[in-house]
DNA sequence: TAGAATTGTGCAATCGTGTGCGCCACTCAC
DNA sequence: GTGAGTGGCGCACACGATTGCACAATTCTA
């Protein structure tokens, strides 16, 4: 019923290599020859079978894109900027969850490896990567975004978490704010270490202590920062300031003091209570306060982008030998 | 370099189609080989290469899904239930997104074409429809979801819009709340006329008036809300309650509000100004404000789940002459 | 003007699988 | 013991495209 290559070829009196020849702009076609397949490529409503091409020339222009959830933001707002640049380049993408699971993971990439992807970008499920190995010995190159992995090593790009937790905590701290009380995610994710140690690095530049009894580790989801914000709200004192490592504990933060009904610090003002907040991550169209003291914002759709273009760069085969890892820089908003 | 059929073929010491039907359990094919071939295909690490596969049988296991917007919380977690569904039945997922533009939405769909897959999922990105009867004609099911388009009719799963707008503005009405302000969407999307229209036939039935002065139609996203409540709030008088058709609005809603610093009514117990509000659609991640009077929830993993069904369904042949149309029941919840 | 170089096109093989058909060997019934 | 039936497997082709090579026709060079 479809149309194909030869059907093509008969209605222009040629043969199927000179109508594949002929759409590829082969410079050994004649003029003619060209406009006249074009025209009845048109007419016929002929489209390359990928599927054909890719067995052919190994090569399918499709990418995986693997990441813990698809219902997240922070993911979709990377995978926004990953099927962008893909476009422009007449890729196509495969996306996948892992559910933050790397059993899990690990068999979405082997259908993704059935399905004979170019390339696939991860954002890792957990620390563990040498289930990685495998893929990658296949001959699949593979970008890690956001997270390093244990194990395997390969080309990465990330944000500098230090510095961005650093500047952060630095603006709190000279604003007379301390101690800071500490929200951060599960220390076998390199995001959140990285983030405690920017956090602990600003006070150890100023010469103050960490108090740990205000230090805590969810694990990136709303619910831990819910729960973390009660078990703070009943330290005595009330802890004055927060800072909290990723976006969504911050929406759990913010949802158990909109429950309890704290006041606001300064009433018509902030619609925050008694508490000056800073956290990672902003979003235009999600964050609804946003009248919070620091904010440090990662660069997602742009990290999406490299992500891109470096796997783009394996994939013509610009191997190198070493891994290549991008550290892009957060910005500050207070 | 990887490994083929052939290879495990020779390595069994048997031919290339008995590998083939032994991994398909073939009744034909003894025990002892099917058994031998299993191993070696272990040994090897043999995984099928399913572009070939596509290629013979005219199946990819691979369907299509067009949104809007990637980043866009509803949309993605329409995705999510497609995706588990999909994984469930071993199908793989292409995502793409058409930028809310039509043109955008064909070039898309025909990059799925190329790619063979087996069906396609829709969320429209406008009221236009025509352009999909090509892709239908060329023989790929499509499914839509949550919006139904002009010139193009086919399966479509859909909520109650009007039953849920309805049942919200009742409650509304039934506290004392009148005049009832109101936010709607483009009205060119089917969902923006539905809600409106729930939203209108709640008053009839209570013979009420609607004040069209208060009436307002946005886009959906959150910078319509921002303006329109902006304008909301220059009136005189100050409207009292509002209507918001979804989400993102919703957060303009709010963001204004905020900004603003307008008064809690009841200072200490809602974090609302002194407005009643509704609207559609909740995200437990998402939301910071949970103390709105009402809110219409759509069943978003659902209608990705009902999609699929339905697509498998159409794919596995199951032709039926006259579109289906699902139309899920939204959870009104105060 | 003859041979070389160039241009334009077709033939046929190939990518990795799936599958209809045929062949061989064995069993069974009479 | 012979014919029918059947279980187990391989041959060969096809899916739709790409591409090295060959070849005819044309142009160029000396």
């Amino acid at each position: 019923m479809p149309v194909t290559i030869k059907d093509v070829a008969k209605a222009a009196g040629v043969s199927a290599s000179t109508v594949s020849r002929a759409l590829q702009d082969h410079p050994r076609i004649s003029v003619q020859t060209r406009q006249r397949v074009k025209k009845v490529v048109l007419e016929l409503g002929y489209s390359v079978n990928n599927v054909a091409r890719s067995l052919k020339t190994n090569r399918s222009r499709v990418i995986g894109f693997v990441c813990p959830e698809l219902n997240n933001v922070f993911f979709m707002q990377v995978g926004k900027g990953i099927e962008d640049a893909l476009n422009r380049e007449g890729y196509s993408l495969i996306v996948c969850s892992s559910g933050e699971s790397s059993r899990n993971e690990t068999a979405r990439l082997q259908l993704l490896q059935q399905q004979c992807v170019d390339g696939i970008i991860l954002i890792p499920a957990t620390h563990e990567g040498s289930h990685l190995q495998q893929f990658f010995d296949a001959g699949i190159p593979i970008v890690l975004i956001d997270r390093k992995v244990d194990g395997f090593s390969t080309d990465a790009v990330l944000v500098d978490n230090v510095d961005g937790s650093y500047a952060a905590t630095k603006v709190l701290l000279k604003t007379g704010c301390h101690p800071i009380a500490y929200i951060g995610g599960n220390k076998s994710l390199t995001t959140a270490r990285e983030r405690e140690t920017g956090f602990r690095k600003a006070h150890a530049d100023d010469g103050l202590e960490v108090d740990e009894t205000l230090v805590f580790n969810g694990n990136f989801h709303w619910e831990s920062g819910y729960k973390l914000m009660k078990k703070l709200s009943k330290m005595s004192p009330f802890p004055k300031t927060l800072f909290v490592a990723n976006y969504y504990m911050f929406v759990g933060v913010v949802r158990y003091l909109v429950e309890e009904g704290v006041r606001r610090h300064q009433v018509g003002e902030l619609p925050l209570p008694n508490m000056t907040l800073a956290n990672f991550d902003r979003f235009e169209d999600g964050a609804v306060f946003h009248e919070v003291a620091v904010v440090v914002e990662q660069p997602m759709e742009e990290m999406g982008q490299k992500a891109v273009q470096l796997l783009l760069k394996r994939i013509e085969g610009n191997r190198v030998d070493f891994p290549l890892e991008l550290r892009l820089k957060t910005k500050l908003s207070t």
